[in-house]
DNA sequence: ACCTGAACACCGTTCAAGT
DNA sequence: ACCTGAACACCGTTCAAGT
């Protein structure tokens, strides 16, 4: 209907796995988690539920296929660009350290703009999309010359953190998006709730209410990036030392 | 209006939040995610699936209250016992440090027995049982003397990390059981997934697959906690040698 | 090989009606 | 105030039947 011919070997119209999980993704950046349904899919295809079956297992696959799609893009992106322009310009290679500052960025501003990619990770476990992620985050833990045994742990470490963050930025939006709230209101709310706590309970929640209320997430996000990688590098000297 | 006497003033079968949470609790741990029905939760209590809706708001607010009680557990536990008894017969009062290992591993444990907390911890954002745990971890670090400014960002880092551990565990667990597999048998099947995967584009994962099949969850949890801990002690020190 | 669409077995939630 | 249970509007998934 709409885009001309492009290699007419078959209908423009056809169904594949690609155009499945491409409208899926559409879907899930429009409407929300709860908007991926095979109905509303096959809607949007122009297909009978059915027909998408032939090309997916289920939806626990569709999911995993539309995070797959976006963390792929997000792994290349982090590949081929540097941290920014500017490092570029000045010199060849960036650190280890600063490929994992962007690597992490790059993940939390692809959860960013799609919520639904925090969630999904958390019911992909060991498949393909954290596959990525830990391959991804390996090779720099490596070259980070951390000793063989701890690469293991500080790869993981970086992971699950990444994911934990991703997955309660994802929650929060989610949350707010129910009460329509924008992020300042939603903010606000929960900053409100934490300084009507009881002070004896929640001294330090009470304490940090204000330091919610404008916090800068993605900043925030990677001082922990820092801490962990400050943790490894801890290590490493303490194990220098020690030889 | 609600727990003035706790002497049976009402039928012993008589619904309440209480009692519906509690077979909520059971339901999960025995059904696992997908057990928790409205119908199914209707049956165990002998009553219809309208009666629930008196009691509680929807099922979100269900699940929430069922995470909430678990986690509420958790830190009494923390709070009131040492990390183990040597530790307590030895002196009186442990650092920071040590505490905030008790909890992470009672987190740990207590997502490990009801696997359904991971995911039910993300979908209850900024409700109750995240500040439960975030309380706990923010007191102690300020106990440890971390800088002000830096105490937001540690606390942060420290949930987030726990919380990113507990949801893969989660989803490792729920994939694992979906496909009838044990523990070791889901790690051999990863395993081998890993070291099945090309050489040229996962170095890394292909050279620790043999690591994953016989690691130590806990073990691994904790070194990531450590390493977090390290982090901020190192930066509690750089801050402090710069004045 | 691929697609259709009715049908099945569920689900959360509501609500008039009862006590 | 609390509970009942039928009813509603959905859902993922299947499958005989079509092309």
């Amino acid at each position: 209907m709409v885009k001309k011919t492009r290699s007419p070997q078959r209908r423009e119209d056809s169904l594949s796995r690609d155009r499945i999980v491409d409208a899926s993704i559409e879907l899930l950046d429009s409407a929300g988690e709860g908007g991926l349904t095979f109905r509303a899919l096959s809607e949007r295809l122009a297909t009978g539920p059915g027909a998408i079956y032939w090309h997916v297992a289920n939806k626990g696959d569709l999911l995993v296929a539309a995070c797959d799609a976006v963390i792929a893009g997000v792994m290349a992106e982090v590949a081929a660009a540097p941290l920014d322009a500017n490092a570029d310009a000045r010199a060849g290679a960036q650190s280890p350290e600063d490929t994992i500052r962007a690597l992490a960025l790059g993940m939390f501003d692809a959860m960013d703009a799609h919520p639904w990619i925090g969630s999904a990770l958390f019911q992909s476990a060991g498949a393909l999309p954290t596959v990525r992620l830990f391959e991804c985050i390996g090779q720099q833990v490596r070259a980070l010359g951390a000793p063989a045994a701890g690469q293991w742990s500080a790869t993981s470490a970086l992971l699950h953190y990444i994911l934990g963050v991703g997955g309660q930025n994802a929650a929060n939006r989610l949350s707010a998006q129910t009460r329509a709230l924008d992020r300042e209101d939603f903010l606000g709310e929960v900053a409100d709730t934490w300084s009507a706590l009881d002070e004896r309970d929640y001294p330090f929640t009470r304490s940090v209410a204000n330091q919610l209320r404008d916090h800068d997430d993605r900043g925030d996000f990677l001082a922990g990036i820092d801490l962990i990688l400050g943790g490894i590098q801890r290590s490493t000297e303490t194990k220098a030392r020690k030889r």
